[in-house]
DNA sequence: GCGCCCGCTGCAAGCGCTTGCACTAACGTG
DNA sequence: CACGTTAGTGCAAGCGCTTGCAGCGGGCGC
């Protein structure tokens, strides 16, 4: 494979003038840099990203950290980060934390600190004090996608809106006896996407003076969603409507109720979070969060940061939005 | 951050000592090692990757080149890849190739050829002959997951033989009167996955003597699936089953069909391709290819490549196996 | 008891780039 | 016309590791 000197060689000139012809760096003149383009392209010349590395400090490649890869919400955002960085001409290296603790200290004490990344992305990541330190001492720009966290800059929905917004809707369907489908107190700190839905759903319902809050817990899969749906629904005092923390629990939900016969929306409503792309064909209504904008958003946050802006410190607030297609009505 | 020299002072050593007692290659005394382990850990020392991947030319990384990212096998094989790469302590880097011509040429002819990787994982990429050298032109270890390529190692399952199992199980049903939906002429060559599993079919059922094979084309989304299966079902003459070429448009089948007042499998079988976790929740009988553990797979096989084993050449054969979940009959 | 071998360690030369600095030549100014 | 500028280029010193080679003891064989 030809190395930078095979380009000096060939177009006559020094390392040095091909490295600054190539990265646009220092002054180079057009019949110059014509030239050294020219031997490249020939040549098939490309930078080692090893060497540019270290003699620089910059890898163009950013680091997404994901808890799961196999799930609607994490892969859609990842495609939206995906698009925007290959556009931009980086790369992008996967961690994938699974829960078992030994591996995911490998990757933050380990993995995360080769120097092999520019920036850090992370999706929906649970960090304890300890995490985001060591994040932050990566020195590197980071944004938090859907992960309130006060040690990090952070890219997400207002939960707590979210969950009033799909509730509201409920209550002002008529629905009084309304059960939340998600995390509880027990799996969902109050101040983690889960624990903000449910605190948003608590709140709503005490805003209009229903005192009963049932939330039921469910771990965000489809398969999770019915079970929990089957446990509410299967006695007497069933609530008439279901507030689900993610699209695919909502989907669980409504598989469910078929399979008791009951017909949504007429025998109960269903809402969900998030605008997964099966929600349509179930008839879902949903709190879209529109996740490959976030995506998008969040590579352009990190790259604009590279670029020397000043990080947006705090909470940035994404987008969201009621799409009623129909799972939802009026109690009986 | 601590560098190899601040370990090496700390330690009262050498910086190739420090190299050599944190590597594991070259001879180092046990007291020495612990010395070194000891120093490394406090000072919370990683080893940078460029100037590592420069001294050595490894760079404990892999790349996955992937054509979607948010669709369920692409992300459920990544998983896959992900868990054993992880396990091995490698990076693993991803490269999107959108359908976008220029973006691909880019990916093929920059980002991965910047020396940031010690092997790749390409996952159903239909790959041209240009782009195949290309990637041979790295000089690492190459895995292809799903694209029979005469010029690459390839794991792959039969396609046709999962073509042949799945139109037979219809066929030993008494159905005769059989649509597959997939990729027709127009869109999938013979030989790639799409092309074999028509074929599969075709054959299937002229060796029963079957004259009319007709195929439906769509694009692997439940969506596609929806269309075409309306297409075929909403006439008189319409078929009594339908092999879809993945579970994604199987299942959109079986939505259509509900959508058009038919019962499944009562009016009309259906039977898919993959093992989507979604296919349990609509009873779909399909072809289960085990995603997950393909990923695990060619990350095992890349990576002992890398250990100096042979490549396993042509096509390595991964399992496949009916699963029956109720969606196919008899015909009436 | 002497020499040899071998295990352990350090020295230093890279790996393939980038970039500060020095230099040259051409261009304006007063 | 002499001088200061400035654009364009090259030299060479790193960036932070790895590893071939050499040196140095200590143990062992004869």
């Amino acid at each position: 494979m030809a190395g930078i000197d095979d380009v000096a060689r060939a177009a006559g000139v020094s390392t040095a003038t091909v490295s600054r012809a190539l990265s646009g760096r220092g002054p180079v003149s057009t019949a110059t840099r014509d030239r050294v383009l020219a031997a490249a392209d020939r040549l098939g010349y490309v930078v080692s990203a090893a060497a540019s590395s270290l003699a620089t400090g910059r890898t163009r490649a950013v680091g997404v950290v994901v808890p799961f890869l196999d799930r609607w919400f994490f892969s859609t955002v990842l495609a939206g980060i995906s698009d925007e960085l290959v556009r931009r001409g980086f790369d992008i290296t996967l961690y994938s934390v699974s829960s078992d603790p030994d591996e995911r200290r490998r990757v933050f004490d380990d993995h995360l600190r080769r120097r092999r990344i520019d920036g850090v992305i992370t999706i929906a990541l649970e960090l304890d004090a300890e995490e985001s330190t060591s994040l932050r001492g990566l020195g590197v720009p980071i944004v938090a996608i859907a992960g309130p966290n006060p040690l990090l800059t952070t890219l997400t929905v207002d939960d707590l809106a979210v969950g009033r917004l799909a509730t509201t809707h409920l209550l002002q369907l008529g629905h009084r006896r309304i059960a939340h489908i998600g995390a509880d107190a027990a799996t969902g700190a109050a101040s983690t996407v889960p624990g903000l839905r449910r605190r948003g759903f608590v709140d709503s319902l005490a805003e209009v003076g229903v005192a009963e809050a049932h939330v039921e817990p469910a771990d965000f899969t489809i398969e999770g969603g019915s079970l929990a749906a089957t446990r509410l629904l299967r006695d007497g005092e069933a609530p008439t409507a279901l507030f689900a923390a993610s699209d695919e629990m909502a989907i669980g939900a409504i598989l469910a109720a078929r399979e008791l016969g009951l017909r949504v929306p007429e025998d109960v409503s269903v809402i969900g979070v998030d605008g997964h792309e099966l929600g349509r064909w179930f008839g879902l209504t949903t709190v879209d969060q529109f996740a490959r904008g976030q995506g998008e958003r969040a590579a352009a946050a990190v790259l604009s940061e590279l670029d020397g802006a000043e990080p947006a410190l705090g909470r940035g607030t994404l987008p969201f939005e009621l799409v009623d297609r129909g799972s939802t009505a009026p109690p009986r």
